[in-house]
DNA sequence: TGCATTACATAATGCGCGTTATGAAATTAG
DNA sequence: CTAATTTCATAACGCGCATTATGTAATGCA
């Protein structure tokens, strides 16, 4: 019917995540996303309305890749609490030092206040389920976990000593297991 | 000498503090930052030389009157675990539901990846201090206390459920009381 | 081969931002 | 009373922002 898309929507959804992961919306200008996705901004906004459009599509994507894929890779269903505590370790280990974040726990305090953005408290349901799950349905447990996870990735985006953290979270896990042994 | 100053400069704090805190840095605008401090923008620059200059101080205001205070109120030196719970539940109980969040989280989130601002790793360091000194010593086990206690503002701010965070927080101090206790 | 339609690039627009310049008001020192 | 000095209000400035308008390239359909 018409000229076809020569641009790889995932690169480029990939770029614009990148930029919003690491600045927050309202720090992230049309014109690093073009740079970022390399794309020019008028197809940005032919292809996704406005910056909020392209943020909502960009947040989806880092739902359906970063978020699920850590999850897969470190504590897939049947993985336990020992999962669990692979992925916890895991965010230390990040390429860039983690100094990212999470997109969730970085858009839920940028838009903190206003109704969150689905993203937002999909992304937190999602982990609160798998930590109910890997924990054999402990729901309250789970909570708590949701609350170490979200902390952890604002130490880590502060710059925190990592080695504290690592420790940290390996005696948890630890009295953590010991508890469920018993 | 001169003329002299006739503004309340806890009042003028105290209200770019709350902006910061609902808006953060980007998003606050001077504007904002007039209307909240009852003052004008010249003399915004001429008492803080810019909008970091007001952002610094208004954070230092934070962690001497909010922080402090909160540790103040609720868990004084002495006052021991059961003095750290009341805390983490005081969390809840803010005016406005917590949906501001607490400003160290907040900067620390949108600061990220940068060189933190000297109040966010003061503060992040109070908190520690206070949770080690309340847990009888245990280093390892008050970073999981803070990074516990970022998590929690997290979810609050991003409009969590609180029964189930006051459910998590009360179960969470229980088995901590009873692990000291033994 | 046009015609309609969509993709994409370039350029322009208007607005709100942080900041600065200017001037008046208030105070003290001499 | 005057000069010096600092406070504070008003107004203006320039810049970068998100967004829109315009034009051109590429495709399928008639």
């Amino acid at each position: 019917m018409a000229r076809p898309r020569t641009f790889d929507e995932d690169r480029l959804l990939t770029g614009a995540m990148h930029v919003f992961r690491r600045q927050g919306f309202a720090a992230s200008s049309v014109r690093d996303l073009e740079e970022a996705s390399g794309m020019t901004s008028g197809s940005l906004y032919n292809s996704y309305r406005d910056k909020q459009g392209l943020f909502e599509a960009a947040s989806a994507h880092y739902n359906r890749t970063v978020l699920a894929r850590r999850i897969e890779d470190h504590a897939p269903e049947g993985a336990g609490i020992a999962g669990l505590r692979r992925l916890f370790l895991s965010l230390l280990r990040e390429p860039d030092g983690g100094s990212s974040g999470c997109l969730i726990t970085n858009s839920a305090v940028e838009f903190g206040g206003k109704e969150q953005a689905g993203f937002v408290t999909e992304g937190l349901a999602v982990l609160r389920a798998c930590f109910a799950d890997r924990l054999g349905g402990n729901d309250t447990e789970a909570v708590g976990l949701l609350a170490l996870y979200q902390g952890i990735l604002v130490l880590i985006r502060a710059g925190y000593d990592k080695a504290a953290l690592e420790a940290m979270i390996t005696q948890h896990f630890e009295t953590l297991e010991k508890r469920h042994g018993c």
